[in-house]
DNA sequence: GTACGTTTCAAACGATTGTTTGAATCATAT
DNA sequence: ATATGATTCAAACAATCGTTTGAAACGTAC
């Protein structure tokens, strides 16, 4: 009885501290400590902080990415084969996210910022295990967004993609970043008002006019060889 | 002379592992050792590690928003008094950044990737400084946005402009986090392209259709009193 | 109640952290 | 050449880090 909640307490409460202060700034007697239960807890259930780190990212990426694909299996399959609207796939994709993070209580909230940190910031050890747990989602979604958008290169796409999941990472990360460029001004409590917003600036950015892009040497210092 | 020299060697070395490890993991003998000065010369130039941290952002942020509001300066004198062009805004605030990470010699491009992730992870006494450092040229150019569209409310514009600096953010982490979505298939180097292609993505979500948004009692838990 | 595997506990482990110290070295001006 | 202030240096500082240990407490079966 007494190992699942020291578990879960360990979990939680480290979720939400490497979300405060990060990893490394993170120590154990402050996750012990929060979470009520003694310092050689971590050890005992984890081995390490490495994989107390590791489960729990895992504990809840897996379910988040479960789901999207679930759910774009679903949309294809009503589609039958044929292209979906770019709008549905990122409501998917992303709605799934934002759904996640609109969960305060459970701290769903916690670990969507947690997630967008991290990242940018690989941290070496944990980028290894994102790129596996995210790797078929990706691959995934980018099909689906390749054939909705036949006109728009893949590369493109993917750089798009990419965009918005920045902008997806600065939407959750939320309060911290906004009280730089807007002190207070900004509810980000609203989470339906929140995935509106970014719902449509996505869109616009995805449907974009293709950028005219420069002569690869012209304005890059670097040159190609044999070209 | 020596002096210069410890101290500038310092902060690029220091500027280097801060993008790569991240500050807490970042140690002063890292530091010091990859520098070639003495381990307690970082404490003699500049105090203590948070101050360090202080002046690594300083000396390239302080150059860079006067770059920006300079240019802004500029733009509205031509104007004159007339509202700018939003792209015109954008190229001039985004500009400004990519044109630094483009110097992948002088560290620029170290330094903007440092930031970017730094944006979204406050760390404490960081934010402080980097607030002040923002304020004005926020204001400013927040002001010229809402000028130009004025059919876009001012906190919708907001919004917009965080969501852009999470798509900046993203794209000058660039390899980092490119090699989750799509290993290695993405060219990051190319920074004339990398502008092109994130200039018609934020101006595409910039000039977005205006969201929806849901009544704000009916999806969102929270109730608002007196209301 | 006794035995057994699991979990918790206080205490300590060696290693590493940022910082400080006081002497040694340097550059410069008189 | 000598004195002075700035800088560098090796060495040590107390504090804290993640981890380990062996015994104590626990629940559960016989």
């Amino acid at each position: 009885m007494a190992e699942v909640d020291t578990r879960l307490r360990i979990l939680d409460v480290a979720e939400l501290l490497f979300t405060q202060h990060g990893f490394e700034a993170t120590t154990m007697r402050q996750i012990t400590g929060a979470a009520g239960v003694n310092l050689a807890a971590v050890n005992y259930h984890f081995g390490s902080k490495e994989a107390l780190i590791r489960e729990v990212f895992r504990r809840r990426l897996t379910w988040l990415n479960q789901q999207r694909l679930a759910e774009l299996d679903r949309l294809e399959a009503e589609a039958g084969g044929a292209p979906l609207k770019p709008s549905r796939i990122l409501e998917v994709f992303f709605g799934a996210a934002l759904k996640m993070a609109a969960d305060t209580d459970g701290g769903g909230r916690t670990f969507m910022r947690l997630l967008g940190r991290t990242y940018t910031k690989p941290s070496e050890f944990v980028r290894g295990f994102l790129a596996e747990e995210y790797a078929a989602v990706i691959a995934r979604f980018k099909a689906a967004l390749i054939k909705a958008l036949p006109g728009v290169p893949a590369e493109e796409i993917l750089w798009r993609f990419h965009f918005m999941l920045g902008a997806m990472s600065y939407a959750i990360s939320g309060a911290d970043a906004l009280h730089i460029v807007a002190e207070g001004a900004l509810d980000d409590g609203d989470t339906g008002a929140l995935y509106a917003r970014l719902m449509s600036f996505m869109l616009g950015g995805l449907r974009a006019p293709l950028p005219t892009l420069p002569a690869k040497s012209a304005k890059s210092p670097r040159i190609r060889k044999a070209a």
